[in-house]
DNA sequence: GACCAGGCACATC
DNA sequence: GATGTGCATGGT
């Protein structure tokens, strides 16, 4: 990617706060719930990640502190509709179980260890990769971390302010390079991104309405 | 009845 | 280090 899009990548912003106004994520009560659904969403339509949170919820599954205490088991059986349900159980396990041996259970503890430390923990986790860690740091932490998603990654290119081959990390540093490191900010614009993407580029691309369709882009991707 | 969705771990080359 | 595959449901 070429390193600098700063004012390309201010502009998709204004264009998209202008469209879709602001989005108000995480879409969640608590941290633990916010993390939870993180675990949940991956590869998964967030739909299917709601019915999953109810039954969470009834059965008062729906803390890191409750999960630690649930059975693996029971927690796949609430968590089915979500999709790689068995994967899943065991992934809110794991991540419960380490929080309480490593931070005696205690968010702000991680959190406090600044944005890189933290984030070099998370990602220890097994089931924790960059884009849930991001998620987490972002939406639970409150800390400036910009998050990567299938759809940015696919706007990006599309635009041509990414080489194809880009990866998670080139993405992410070209929004960081551009944007100041506020958590409010990196917060509005990926969920932005997500509605932009799910309006728009979901199956074939439907540009005719597209807040972006004025911009350059490439219309093979 | 395909194809997709707000990934990740692991195997293989 | 890049690429492929399993996980598995519900919506379109």
């Amino acid at each position: 990617m070429k390193s600098d899009h700063s004012a390309e990548l201010t502009a998709i912003y204004e264009r998209l706060y202008a469209a879709f106004g602001p989005q108000h994520w995480w879409p969640a009560r608590t941290r633990d719930e916010m993390i939870i659904g993180a675990i949940l969403t991956q590869n998964t339509a967030w739909t299917n990640v709601a019915r999953a949170i109810d039954r969470l919820r009834q059965a008062d599954c729906l803390t890191l502190e409750r999960i630690d205490r649930t059975p693996t088991g029971r927690l796949a059986e609430l968590a089915r509709p979500s999709g790689t349900y068995r994967i899943k159980a065991r992934r809110l396990k794991t991540f419960a179980r380490w929080l309480r041996t490593e931070f005696r259970g205690d968010l702000d503890a991680l959190f406090s260890l600044g944005l890189q430390p933290a984030r070099t923990q998370l990602l220890s986790v097994k089931g924790i990769g960059p884009e849930t860690a991001d998620a987490i740091l972002l939406y639970a932490g409150k800390l400036p971390t910009f998050v990567v998603d299938a759809y940015t990654q696919r706007v990006m290119r599309r635009h041509l302010l990414a080489m194809p081959t880009a990866g998670y990390h080139q993405t992410k540093q070209a929004f960081e390079h551009a944007l100041r490191p506020d958590h409010q900010l990196y917060n509005e614009y990926h969920a932005l991104l997500v509605e932009l993407g799910k309006r728009y580029c979901r199956q074939r691309p439907r540009c005719e309405d597209c807040p972006l369709a004025s911009l350059p882009h490439d219309a093979d991707l």
